[in-house]
DNA sequence: ACCAATTCTTGATGCAGTCTTGATACTTCC
DNA sequence: GGAAGTATCAAGACTGCATCAAGAATTGGT
């Protein structure tokens, strides 16, 4: 079992170690992208985030994070507002504590976690496509053509996270539009092509045949493993 | 979507009704036995549950529910203490908001329990026909002959996957031309032939003896395990 | 707060793949 | 042998796709 903590406060970190020791592995960052890069790099089985970073806010973080994987998010924090709570548990937090907070609550909300954790397991998606000359690590937000790194736009990232997440199955036009544009463009088909097409040739060696991007005509695309 | 409410104060019960009314079908309890016969009854989405019920308490409502389902029981308590939340968390609840709580709080909180149960829910099982040389995966939409990927058209693969879904059985004409193109077009027998004869060609060795892809005549198709 | 650069949206066009439809030959059962 | 049902082939119609390009909106830097 493995416990990330994202937190500068170092007082807030010594009471956390304090209370969760039991054979526990903590692992810590004391910035939002250390934390980031430390989920990525740990796969922890628990996330406890503090809001008040002095770099990226921890709103930020849990939707970065939450960008390629479902790891539980437990976000403590010192404001108790509500608006706070709701935008914490919108951009993908599991929970949400006030400080000061009961070390006892705060190890059976770990349970909870854990408990839907268990239940929920099946084949994690995986963080990291890669494929000959290509290579998108998630968690880091980049994307490699023959070891070279190339620049997506927001969209065109979005566009091929989603394809990534879902490597080697087919994708519908409606899936793809709703999770990258959100549900009211589920039904505008013609954005897709042409983002599909600026994909490709970023990434295609011969656009016009591509080899990861492919078409699947009157259903959606794919992206092809090999 | 169904919330279920297990409270015996009315103020709070017309609270919740106020907060949640959009688009959501509210069934309600006094009790806690009422309250466990109208989760099995009505099999809601998420439960609310107070802890202060007038016959047993809610600790005990929350894991008698728990003996056979996962639904999210959100806890609304008065009790503040960290023994009472630990206890009521550790006996299946999923979440635990102390009154007085912003009701936009508990909307956000209702959401992430949705995610969750829409997560857990998982890839849907059994979608896969496996038979000698023929593979077809439904979740993937892939259809392999001899371990090669073959393409098939939309209508093609519609087709081919409704004989699937009745892997074994006879499926009739009406059937598959209802299913595939939609009622109006349940008599025109001939679309079935020509789809069924460029299947055959993609899937079987010999089309003019198939071994999976039969004929019934008079009837319909079917398609054969060995 | 402004300007420049990037990014997004929208329309138009040619093309490829898919569907529909008709004609014809074959098979099976009575 | 005839009739109903079935298989096959192929061409035109049609839908859906790729691509280019220009104006609108947004972003980032000063």
């Amino acid at each position: 079992m493995t416990i990330a903590i994202i937190d500068d406060e170092l007082p807030m970190r010594r009471l956390l170690r304090a209370g969760l020791a039991d054979g526990v592995r903590l692992v810590e960052a004391e910035t939002g992208e250390a934390g980031i890069g430390l989920v990525a790099q740990e796969n922890p089985d628990v996330v406890l985030l503090d809001l008040g970073l002095p770099d990226i806010d921890g709103i930020e973080v849990a939707k970065r994070i939450r960008e390629w994987t479902d790891v539980p998010i437990i976000v403590l924090s010192a404001r108790g507002q509500e608006r706070d709570k709701i935008a914490a548990l919108d951009a993908g937090a599991d929970d949400y504590l006030t400080k000061p907070f009961g070390i006892g609550e705060l190890q059976a909300r770990i349970r909870v976690t854990l408990r839907h954790a268990e239940r929920a397991k099946g084949p994690n998606p995986e963080a990291l496509f890669e494929s000959e000359g290509l290579r998108i690590d998630l968690s880091a937000r980049q994307v490699f053509v023959e070891d070279s790194e190339i620049h997506l736009t927001p969209i065109e990232y979005k566009l091929l996270s989603t394809l990534v997440r879902h490597a080697g199955l087919v994708v519908t036009h409606k899936q793809l539009l709703t999770e990258v544009w959100g549900p009211a463009y589920a039904y505008e088909v013609h954005y897709l092509r042409v983002y599909m097409a600026q994909l490709r040739h970023k990434i295609e060696s011969n656009p016009a045949q591509p080899r990861y991007l492919t078409t699947e005509t009157g259903i959606g695309y794919r992206l092809r493993f090999t």
